[in-house]
DNA sequence: CAAAATATACCTATTATTGGGTATTTTTTT
DNA sequence: AAAAAAATACCCAATAATAGGTATATTTTG
């Protein structure tokens, strides 16, 4: 039997998939959640085998919850399901942790199969998930990597807030904030006015 | 017998709602599909009572579909089920002819209701869905209407293009694309470097 | 057809961001 | 403790975008 936890903000889906696997007799689902903070309190409670996730949610988000997940609880396994299908959110899961990533256009046949793979052990990608360009990409060139204080001023960036007013509100000098910004364009290879801005909002709305 | 046709680029939520349906004595799913121009077919071929459709889809979008649909066939009602709860969705879907407009983090069991009170005739709004909110704001203001050139710039904005870039694609003076950036801030009630930019990516997020 | 709306274009001025540097202090890693 | 990385700050120059105007041709609407 293997014991299920879910965590996806729309609750539709969620009743989807428990209707599913209402007749799976080899499936139980201990817990859903709608999202990341709800998804760690069950798994902490009833800790399940395996733990199906979506990544945008509220709280906290799919990649850092899967992080604080495996670190407690290394051997329960993580599904991403989600919309994006983006290399940069497969890496960042990977990269956390997680055992299979499908999209939220995959069958629930298909959900019902990677349940299944990834509680033998194995690992489970959907079709539309390139694995193999991630691996590539990431060991070859390291770029995108910011600091913490960057991603601070990039987070600030995104809510369209000026080089004054990030300087005002973090306490620092207005050519330390361009200095940070300058160096963000270097490291993202970056080039032109809005691109900065432009980055930080898809970024914001990517996860 | 209700006839139900469902619109969804998410294979798992149609899957999840068909799960649920296949008890429903008095609904029948007479189609589904994972694209506007899918449903616009299955309409026109079956001619259901009740469409449910996401907002964004791929090559038509939900909004899009509905006025086709309820230009060909008035008297089929369209339920928008969707994860965009901004004032702006809602007046669209509403304006396009929707009867009704449900979240997608309400319950298979609000979906089911919402169909059902559609088929009578009546309208059905979620409870996270504010319609009160709209009548007031767009029949007192009539604001962020743009003219056909202007949404052409700003779709170019968006892309990241400078007003030199645009003028030279539309073969226009870079004074003249100005005009209408200064414009759109005017009509759209904007102030600030960065905000038409943002202004734009986040349209074109939304729908 | 006349009026209104839209698209076009120019002027001046201000400001934020970018791009090229350099440099010091603080923190983290080895 | 020494080396590396990160955060801080300054300089100068170039450019894109905003903000305030005005003005004319074209198209659409009443």
């Amino acid at each position: 039997m293997i014991r299920l936890a879910i965590a996806e903000d729309h609750q539709s889906l969620i009743d989807g998939i428990e209707l599913l696997l209402k007749y799976e007799e080899n499936i139980s689902i201990i817990g859903t959640a709608n999202d990341g903070e709800k998804l760690i309190d069950i798994v902490r409670l009833k800790q399940p085998h395996v733990v199906l996730t979506d990544i945008r949610m509220p709280k906290i988000d799919g990649i850092a919850a899967t992080k604080i997940i495996k670190k407690e609880f290394p051997h329960i396994k993580v599904i991403a399901f989600t919309m994006f299908e983006q290399t940069d959110a497969i890496e960042q899961m990977i990269n956390a942790g997680a055992s299979g990533y499908i999209l939220k256009n995959s069958s629930l046949e298909e959900v019902l199969n990677a349940i299944n793979v990834v509680s033998k052990g194995e690992t489970y990608f959907g079709k539309n998930v390139n694995v193999n360009a991630i691996n590539k990409e990431s060991s070859t060139k390291k770029k995108g990597k910011l600091t913490k204080r960057q991603i601070e001023i990039l987070a600030l960036v995104a809510q369209g807030k000026t080089s004054r007013e990030i300087a005002e509100q973090l306490f620092i000098g207005v050519q330390t904030v361009d200095t940070h910004r300058k160096n963000m364009i270097r490291i993202l290879g970056l080039h032109g006015k809005g691109e900065l801005l432009r980055y930080a909002l898809e970024k914001k709305y990517n996860f």
